[in-house]
DNA sequence: TCTAACACAGACGGACCTGTCTGTTCAATA
DNA sequence: TATTGAACAGACAGGTCCGTCTGTGTTAGA
């Protein structure tokens, strides 16, 4: 089961098109390419996954488990003591993700703009984007803020928009967009008189 | 020179790609089916850009002055008194370009992330959104307001982010940036004491 | 030792892509 | 009328992509 490097068959795909989806993504690498690189024959990559559509899909979830989950979700709540300071510290994540040598985009966005939103991995994008709403509605009601899932919807509208700047070159994209946050969870605190 | 329709050649090839590539993507759509769709000649097509890429970089400008000038530009101009109301007015502009049941999405993010930003179509497409912040900066400049190139940057994050919430299926997400937008620019006043 | 499951290696078909090429038609102009 | 430039029509080459297929080797367990 397990060959060179300890890793499966099925390990080494995975990984291999996690670090080439990352980072040219979804469009720009065939199959060819990942049999190549990750030294696994082409019929044992469609004994796992029937189509390339599947094998992207896999994707989108290891993205979300080591993305979303182990980067985004555990780093922040590492870093703050209260859960505003956790939902703030998420632009402190992007921070250091923006400024790293490898920093490689957003997987979720880019297939979702690469395929359009009918295509089915459009449609996959678009639930992984949804659970990164559901996961800032949840740090928001565990912080008291009111109408937490509005928050949400615009929280995640400073986290997309400064991905974005990032991509373009703004190296300062995350404390600006961490200011503007700061405003919305004011905005929206309980104790806080009404503007 | 022209010919049914009044239109040049040149005129039909580039209308037609300026509707596929905007709907789905400088990468979805092939060269044949644009001939096809101008009724024109492959060769034709070939005489007036010399590549697809060419071409391309055609429809980035031709998208520039189309939704960047006459769409945001020239309407938020209109719809507001002052320069700040202008300035807000993007987002109105905005929640009714995401309701059109003809929304196409964000033409120079979308070449960005399918090419990557080292791309000649991904430099274009940055050039194009640089130019973007300059006119916001340009318009926080006639509202008065202080360190109008800071400002056209957090403004930026939240165009950006509305848009590609609004892909996600967020109709609101245009209102949502707006009032984030307007304590951006009460931070920004000169008149208005500091937080 | 034999067998069964798994993985490797790579050819192959069919579809698609971009860009070149040949040849024809048509309209304006000299 | 003759010519010239532009566009039409479509075959074609060279490459890429996905997915299938055949055949070989290797390893673990009965």
């Amino acid at each position: 089961m397990t060959t060179r490097e300890g890793l499966t068959a099925r390990q080494r795909i995975l990984e291999t098109s996690y670090d080439l989806f990352s980072q040219r993504g979804v469009r720009d690498v065939g199959v060819d390419e990942i049999i190549a690189r990750s030294g696994v024959a082409k019929a044992t990559l469609y004994n796992h996954f029937p189509t390339k559509n599947h094998l992207v899909l896999a994707f989108l979830d290891l993205r979300e488990e080591r993305w979303t989950f182990e980067m985004v979700e555990t780093e922040a709540r590492a870093r703050g003591q209260t859960p505003e300071e956790q939902l703030l510290a998420i632009f402190d994540v992007f921070g250091e993700w923006f400024r790293r040598e490898d920093f490689d985009g957003p997987a979720f966005i880019s297939v979702l703009l690469e395929m359009g939103r009918l295509h089915p991995l459009g449609q996959a994008s678009i639930q992984h984007l949804e659970n990164i709403n559901a996961l800032v509605a949840g740090m928001a009601e565990e912080a008291g803020l009111r109408e937490p899932h509005e928050f949400a919807l615009s929280w995640h509208i400073l986290m997309k928009g400064s991905i974005i700047a990032a991509i373009e070159g703004d190296t300062d994209a995350a404390p600006r967009a961490k200011t503007m946050a700061r405003h919305l969870v004011e905005q929206h605190r309980l104790t806080d008189a009404r503007a």
